[in-house]
RNA sequence: GCGGAUAUGGCGGAACUGGCAGACGCGCAGGACUUAGAAUCCUGUGGGCAACCGUGCAGGUUCGAUUCCUGUUAUCCGCACCA
């Protein structure tokens, strides 16, 4: 068989045919498959790609072939930083490098022979797609989830730019592993917050990898507590504290606020002023850095002030440390020495004394701290109460006297959206001096970006130096008035193009209200693990936002998702150039085609774990066609004989034929791809033999039938070899418009099981048992088992156990 | 420290609800075909001469454990001063 004739034959009569394009009429059977789409890049395809996007079309494609209607799009995820560095690097322009990169790109992908859907791709960094990733920018601002503060954010100062918490990876920066600095900055944020509830309990229904959904609970972080308030001494002002331990605030010895609070200016005594404005110097400069190292020591600066605590109205000293973060909870910490691991150094260290309130329920364990729940105690009325008890009594009374109450905290934080770069979607927004801050009108869209525009970095947005970009008239008074020079994060554009792709040409609306309402959710997304916290979550968030807007009327984007594993280089690393160990498919796809490429990908990984390369596998699925397109075109070449019997040899191949059908059914709907293989391997084992018979003695219209039926089974997973296969045995249509062969359970009863049986657990032969023998009858079969008279030698027996269709376990 | 996962032959990897561990493939060995090789086809292949022993390690539950429970080790991934 000439591969590359026949993959591009069939490429051909594919497209033309239109078969692997959605139709709307069935809509009712519809089936989104999606593979996460690509970044552009000026490589070719990588095998991550390959991983991604062969397996999953051999499921969509086998999903097709048992009825579904798929839809299954493809586009490119065009804006972001390595165009705009490339760019700045070479003088090629983003935009040209990213068209000539995603043409490339399509035709790659298009020779890998997947159904995708063309006719609705997408194209991130294009106006008529961009335009509405601005549009649902005003959506939430209009709702109040798109909101502007000045905060410090994270900087990175390679990359120019403010990144987002789920972009900073232990204080580097994601992309280019700068140490990431704080910086005081007025930008844009969604209010990802307000959904934290949601986003938590909604993972609770979804068919998602068990860790992708730990860590959205880890990261959205919810805790459970109380907020205490503290007056100052002197009454002039108050703050709260976030404590998960109200049981314990007898044992309050000191406070401490983040170096960054806003109240430390205020409340440092004049004595104290040089010492805490040193630490908060200090602070600023050396935190991300310091943060990187484990077991530091805890430091800190008294501020000189005192506020009271309420439950006692004791005189606390109010200090200021590191170790509490402002951006969680309210940037107060109450110490309780006694009963934190943190609060027990501190203390310790700069001599605060240390109260005990809760004693351990059994009596011994006089080891401080003290972390674990008891009883309290030195605690007045609440003294003899549980910790739990303690928590809620004493929230409730100081919700009473107004000095605090429950409260939830969670760690997650709104979403930081700006970015000082070029290459990315403009914020569709308009500050005017008279009329602040104002939203491009609807009608304006898109708010383009301009060509021709100086995009080396200084620390400042492109844009901003573009003036024809920058001036415009306010929309509302008609004045002077200057665009946003800051771009959206590419995970904007990424958090709704799944609802974009089913009406991805309509130019009046983001889409159609009712048809997406049909078309999603998503019903099987796949793609890498690597996205579990910020592109999975944030498209949650949109989809959630846009369904309390009335856009949409599901709650989740993604029904069931699947991360594939990665495949490694073959010395078990991580394919890089710097390496030397990256497995280019080009090179295996053009000695081998691509039907074998994907197929080996299939074969030699578990999908779901990945692996090391290993070249010697993909000869033998290579071998295994051979083997597959020899025995359909011998048969094929059979002519009809007289043999209509259906023998023990006919009953045996049909059992094959039906449990291999089972099997695989059972593999794909678990991409359980590799075990999927193996029964086909077997399948045609048994071909083989079957046909190994004289003539004289085969049933040759019987056996065209499982000749039919592993060509169909093994399209999917090779679909131009299938297609070829097909029409070599005089089919007109397209193997893919045909239905998926059904199994049979009656072909699946055997007349004769093999039995192990067992003596004392231990194995000790096998019988032939009838397929319909009962349980009594099993049993007499095995007790009279030569090698089971002889082993028993005569010894009671004390019990038997028969296990239907598999063993019997004689206890002697 | 917290959370999640993984550990099975020389190798990649199977094992549905607790029921014959090692499917399928690679590699290796032997055989057939061939002048010979390649290719192909067939057979064998966890260890041990054997009784037996074997799913990271130590226990437990059970007639029976790769599977369930307790503890433990190693590796990988994510988060990490989150109050």
């Amino acid at each position: 068989m000439d591969i590359k004739a026949i993959e591009k034959k069939w490429q051909a009569k594919w497209e033309k045919d239109k078969i692997n394009n959605f139709d709307k009429k069935n809509i009712d059977k519809k089936f989104y498959v999606l593979e996460m789409f690509s970044y552009p890049s000026a490589a070719k395809l990588h095998v991550g790609h390959w991983y991604n996007y062969g397996p999953t079309d051999s499921y969509a494609r086998y999903k097709k072939m048992k009825g579904f209607e798929i839809f299954q799009p493809m586009g490119f995820d065009a804006f972001g930083l390595p165009a705009e560095n490339y760019a700045i690097k070479t003088g090629v322009h983003p935009q040209d490098s990213t068209e000539e990169n995603i043409a490339r790109m399509e035709t790659t992908l298009k020779e890998m022979g997947a159904m995708f859907d063309w006719s609705n791709e997408i194209k991130t960094c294009m106006p008529d797609y961009y335009k509405w990733t601005q549009w649902l920018f005003l959506q939430l601002y209009k709702k109040g989830l798109a909101y502007r503060k000045e905060a410090p954010v994270n900087w990175c100062p390679d990359c120019q730019t403010v990144l987002a918490n789920e972009q900073v990876v232990q204080g580097l920066c994601e992309r280019c592993h700068s140490t990431v600095v704080q910086k005081d900055l007025t930008q844009w944020f969604f209010k990802i917050t307000d959904y934290a509830e949601e986003l938590l309990t909604g993972l609770d229904g979804l068919d998602w990898p068990e860790k992708t959904k730990a860590m959205q609970r880890n990261w959205i972080g919810k805790s459970v507590g109380g907020e205490i308030t503290f007056k100052l001494e002197d009454g002039s002002d108050e703050f709260k504290v976030f404590t998960t331990r109200a049981d314990t605030v007898f044992g309050v010895s000191y406070v401490v606020l983040a170096p960054e609070h806003p109240l430390v200016k205020k409340i440092t005594t004049e004595k104290q002023a040089q010492a805490v404005q040193k630490y908060v110097d200090d602070t600023a400069k050396t935190k991300e850095i310091e943060r990187l190292s484990l077991d530091r020591e805890k430091t800190g600066v008294f501020t000189g002030a005192y506020c009271i605590n309420p439950v006692n109205d004791k005189k606390v000293p109010i200090w200021i440390s590191d170790y509490v973060l402002y951006s969680y909870g309210t940037g107060c910490v109450m110490g309780v020495p006694a009963h934190d691991e943190r609060d027990f150094a501190f203390a310790n260290k700069y001599g605060l004394p240390i109260t005990r309130v809760v004693k351990g329920a059994s009596g011994v364990d006089d080891t401080l701290p003290f972390v674990d729940d008891g009883v309290l105690v030195n605690s007045v009325s609440y003294d003899g109460l549980t910790c739990e008890e303690g928590r809620k009594a004493i929230l409730q009374d100081l919700t009473v006297k107004n000095q605090g109450g429950f409260k939830i905290n969670y760690r997650l934080r709104d979403w930081l959206v700006s970015r000082q770069r070029y290459w990315g979607a403009p914020i569709p927004v308009i500050h005017c001096d008279k009329c602040g801050i104002v939203p491009v009108p609807e009608e304006d869209l898109p708010v383009k970006l301009p060509y021709d525009v100086e995009f080396k970095p200084d620390g400042k947005s492109p844009l901003a130096k573009c003036e024809k970009f920058m001036n415009v008239k306010c929309p509302v008074c008609g004045g002077k008035a200057h665009r946003d020079p800051d771009t959206l994060d590419t995970f904007v554009c990424s958090s709704w193009y799944f609802l974009r792709y089913p009406d991805a040409h309509n130019a009046k609306q983001p889409w159609d209200v009712d048809l997406i309402n049909q078309m999603l959710p998503v019903d099987k997304y796949v793609g890498g693990a690597e996205h579990a916290c910020m592109h999975l979550l944030y498209s949650r968030f949109i989809t959630k936002a846009l369904r309390d807007m009335g856009y949409l009327n599901f709650d989740e984007p993604f029904k069931s998702l699947v991360h594939q594993g990665v495949i490694l280089g073959p010395d078990g690393n991580r394919m890089s150039k710097s390496r030397g160990n990256v497995i280019s498919p080009d090179d295996y796809v053009k000695e081998y085609g691509s039907d074998t490429f994907r197929m080996y990908l299939m074969f030699g990984f578990s999908y779901t774990e990945g692996g090391p390369w290993n070249d010697g596998g993909i000869k033998s699925i290579a071998k295994f066609l051979d083997r597959v397109e020899k025995i359909v075109t011998t048969v094929a070449d059979y002519k009809n004989n007289k043999v209509t019997n259906f023998g023990k040899e006919e009953k045996e191949l049909n059992y094959s034929r039906h449990y291999t059908i089972k099997s695989v059914d059972r593999d794909m709907e678990n991409f359980s791809f590799n075990t999927a293989l193996a029964r086909l391997m077997e399948y045609v084992s048994a071909l083989y033999k079957y046909d190994a018979l004289p003539m004289e003695k085969k049933n040759v219209a019987f056996m065209q039938e499982c000749i039919d039926d592993l060509v169909l089974m093994i399209s999917p997973f090779a679909p131009h070899f299938g297609e070829e296969l097909w029409s070599i045995l005089g089919n007109k249509k397209s193997v893919f418009t045909c239905d998926y062969p059904t199994f049979d359970e009656k072909a699946l009863v055997k007349d004769e099981i093999e039995y192990a049986v067992q003596i004392n657990s231990k194995m000790k032969a096998k019988i032939n048992v009838p397929g319909d023998a009962n349980e009594k009858e099993i049993e007499a079969l095995a007790l009279q088992n030569d090698v089971i008279v002889k082993a028993l030698d005569g010894k009671p027996i004390k019990k038997v156990i028969v296990i239907k269709g598999r063993l019997v376990n004689v206890i002697a």
